[in-house]
DNA sequence: TGGTCTTTAGAACAACCGTTCTGATAAGGC
DNA sequence: GCCTTATCAGAACGGTTGTTCTAAAGACCA
C-alpha cells in the first residue's frame, strides 16, 4: 500500500467516523459516505470491503483515541482520583455538546443491540477497559479516604460507566451541555466521601 | 367504533410494543406488525395511519402504563422514599431482563434522536415527568434526612434518571439482571446519607 | 335466498439501500 | 508516443421497505 493511499483510508476512517456519530449507522448511506471521504465508491469497497467493514473501522479508530485520552488523564498523578473522573466525564460531555449526537459508543450499544453480535462483543470489550480503568482510579481514591466508604471501587466504576452511559442517551435526546455536567457533578459529589458530625445525642 | 374493534386495537397496540420493544422501530416490518397483532394490514393503515403513528400509540401506551406504576410505588406510604426508588428501578431492570432488549424509551431516544422531532419530544416528557416524581421523593428524603447531604433532590432525581438511561443501554448491549441491579443498588447507595464519626483529632 | 357493504389476503408499486459492473479516463514505465 | 495498468463516475442490479390497490370472501339484513 503507498503511503498516499494509507493517509487516504485514515482521512477516510476519520470523516466517516463524524458521518456515522452524528447520523448513526442505518441512517448513514454509502451515498453520503462516499462525498464525505471523498474516496470513490470502487476505492471504498476495495478498501474496507463493505459498509459494515468499514464502521468497524470507525470503531477501532474511535476506541482506540478514547482509551489512550482517558488511560493518560487518569494516570496522572498531578490529579486526585475524583478529579480525573470528572475530567474524563467533562470531556465526553463536550464533544457530545459538540456534535449534539450523543456518544458514538453508546448510541452504537443501542442501535445495534445484539443483532450484530461483533459490534456488541465490541463495544463490550471497550466498556469494560475503561471502566477497570476507571476502577483503579477509585482504588487509589478509596486509599486515600476520598471514595464514599458506601461503595468499593469496582461498584463505583461500574455505577459511573453506566451513569456515562446515560449521560449519552440524554445528549441524544438534546440534553443541553449544562445539564449533562450538573449530572456528572452531582455524580462525582456523591462518589466523594462526606463527613457529618454524628449529632450530639 | 364498535366494542369488539376497540379492543382489537388496544390488543393490536400491546402486541406492537413488544416487537418495537425487543427489536427496535426501524428493524421492525410491518410485515412482522401484521403477523404479531392478527390484524391484517388494511386495518391496521386505516386504524393508525400509518407505522410512525401506530408507533406513538405504543409510546404512548408504554408511557402510561409507566407513570401510573411509577406513582403510586413512589407516594406509597409504606416505604421509605430511597425504597421506593430503588423499587422503581428494580421494575425497569427486571422487564429489560426478561426481554433481554433494554428499555424501550432508552432505545427509543437513540434509535430516532434528533431525527423525528416529535418522538424525541416524546421521550423528553416523559423523561420530565418521571423525573420530577423521583425528585418529589428525594425531598422527602432530605427532610427526614435519609438523603446524602452532597445533592439537593433535584440534582439526585436528575442523575437518578440518567443512570436508568444508562441501565437501559448496558442491558441492550447484553448485561446480565444482575449486573444492572448492582449498578442501581449502587446508586442508591451513594445517594443516602452515610453518617461517619468524625475522627478524633 | 339475494343484494349490499365491509373485510380480507396478497399482489403491485415506488422508493431506497448496499453492492457490483462497465466503459471511459488518467497514470506510469519504456 | 504507446501500451499496460489502475482509477474513476455513474448506471445497473437485486433486495427490502412502507404503502396502496384489487379482486375475492364474508357478514349482515330483509
Amino acid at each position: 500500500m503507498t503511503p498516499r493511499a494509507e493517509t487516504d483510508h485514515a482521512s477516510a476512517i476519520k470523516a466517516a467516523k463524524e458521518l456515522f456519530w452524528r447520523r448513526g449507522y442505518h441512517e448513514t448511506s454509502m451515498e453520503e459516505v462516499v462525498s464525505a471521504t471523498g474516496l470513490n465508491r470502487y476505492a471504498l469497497y476495495n478498501a474496507f470491503g463493505g459498509k459494515l467493514e468499514l464502521f468497524l473501522k470507525v470503531l477501532e479508530l474511535y476506541q482506540n483515541e478514547r482509551k489512550e485520552l482517558f488511560l493518560r488523564v487518569l494516570n496522572d498523578p498531578e490529579r486526585s482520583p475524583l478529579d480525573a473522573v470528572r475530567t474524563v466525564g467533562e470531556f465526553c460531555i463536550s464533544e457530545m455538546a459538540e456534535r449534539g449526537a450523543g456518544c458514538l459508543i453508546c448510541n452504537v450499544a443501542l442501535e445495534f443491540g445484539p443483532c450484530e453480535p461483533i459490534v456488541a462483543e465490541c463495544v463490550t470489550g471497550y466498556l469494560a477497559e475503561v471502566q477497570s480503568a476507571k476502577e483503579m482510579a477509585l482504588e487509589q481514591a478509596a486509599a486515600c479516604g476520598e471514595l464514599n466508604p458506601a461503595i468499593t471501587p469496582k461498584e463505583g466504576a461500574a455505577m459511573l460507566m453506566t451513569h456515562m452511559l446515560g449521560v449519552g442517551a440524554r445528549a441524544r435526546n438534546g440534553a443541553s451541555r449544562e445539564e449533562m455536567l450538573r449530572s456528572l457533578h452531582s455524580c462525582v459529589a456523591v462518589l466523594k466521601a462526606t463527613r457529618i458530625e454524628k449529632e450530639a445525642s
